[in-house]
DNA sequence: CGTCTTCTTGAGCCACTTCAAGGTAAGTGG
DNA sequence: CCACTTACCTTGAAGTGGCTCAAGAAGACG
């Protein structure tokens, strides 16, 4: 029997998730899935599209992202390898999906996915336990939202270093546009609080996506 | 076979749901549940007790939260009669819920709801759609937040007055604190943007939390 | 090398917050 | 019925954190 690995998905457990990567939602070999590549920028799903497929990040990362009438964008979460995107309840996608470098995708389709889940309940409690994990995040994202400035981006720090972070060298895969969106903030006050962190030595940057993270317990503190 | 009705979780389709309150997790004969009052302020559960419980407010009000440490508070969500809430995967409940007026509310072990679901695709559907649903809910919230005070309490009273409003009067059950601390704002600001829209006859107060919506399509149009 | 994109920095401004005071409504006891 | 209390809401004035506008620096790439 299939274990389900909760830790697959937690937005702490990225980086054991690449090595143990098994969770009954793919795993499954009637849900083997079509790999799938896309290009920097290319549109994985549009909100309102019929969410035809879920999907599974093999390679690359990929950005979730909600829009307002008037272009401002809120992004609701980054997706890394072995995350799992595009799990609505309804018809349609209610956000759209974006790769942010190029990457690769696994696809299955929606209504396979929720036949085999009508048998198999291993994959039907795997599909509860992912969005439950979602519902998790996206609170804990509100939460941040109403913190300022600096405690965002510490934050965010935390949460990326600990999904992708290597001897505390984090590679940003985003560019601080996405950074920015994603906190709520302008690219230019994401600039500036990067700097303010770098010239208190609570990181340092190698290059301008290249942070090495020289004081965790600092912007953990600074998090609040 | 018990239909799974979408709408009596959906933001929009609260009215209905008081009328046609029909939904798995609830109504199967073997979740039956336990009826609990709560008196106004009375804790239902905290952010990291275990979570033993699913609840389903029956009548009144409750309000779900999550807390920083210097205070902050966000609230995630309203929940109404009809409304789901406590539907963590994990152990231990991911945020607080309080009353906000005396209630009932509805208890269901979470042992046995997932027992049930195990058996019953109904209620394991059920239990999905309904988690999806919150997130749906959450990533809106999350959109919520970087829209302007005008914008963010446009939002809200559409929201409110779509779920409990009689002939375009809402009876609010909460407070301005509460409202504030939902939006991201003070409850100076949210006093002073129910001002504005009061003065620009878009809701009159027929009491402090009586309010006559004069012009919901001037609501919608501000909330971007 | 030039061009394009991305990132940083500066200066001024504004929406919302903070601090402070007063008003309103409901309940309580005399 | 009125004085008093308490909780909640509104309004004003001043302060500020992050935004806007503007310019330039640093990379990436052909």
């Amino acid at each position: 029997m299939t274990q389900i690995n909760l830790a697959s998905m937690s937005a702490l457990g990225q980086a054991k998730a690449r090595q143990t990567s098994h969770d009954a939602l793919f795993d499954c070999p009637e849900l083997h899935g079509v790999p799938m590549p896309f290009r920097r920028n290319a549109e994985i799903y549009g909100e309102g599209e019929p969410a035809d497929y879920v999907y599974k990040v093999l390679s690359g990362s990929v950005r979730s992202y909600k829009v307002l009438g008037d272009g401002r964008r809120q992004i609701i979460g980054f997706h890394l390898p072995g995350d799992i995107l595009g799990l609505d309840c309804e018809a349609e996608h209610s956000c759209s999906a974006e790769a942010i470098a190029d990457c690769q995708v696994l696809l299955v389709r929606r209504t396979t996915l929720l036949n085999v889940a009508e048998h198999d309940i291993d994959v039907a409690r795997s599909l509860w336990t992912s969005t439950a994990l979602h519902l998790k995040r996206a609170h804990e994202h509100s939460l941040l939202l109403i913190k300022s400035a600096q405690e965002r981006l510490a934050a965010f720090l935390l949460d990326i270093a600990h999904r992708l972070s290597v001897k505390n060298e984090v590679d940003l895969p985003m560019s601080r546009q996405d950074i920015a969106d994603y906190l709520g903030l302008t690219i230019e006050t994401v600039s500036r609080t990067f700097t303010q962190l770098s010239e208190a030595s609570v990181i340092e940057f190698l290059a301008s996506r290249r942070i090495l993270v020289r004081n965790p317990a600092m912007l953990a503190e600074m998090n609040g």
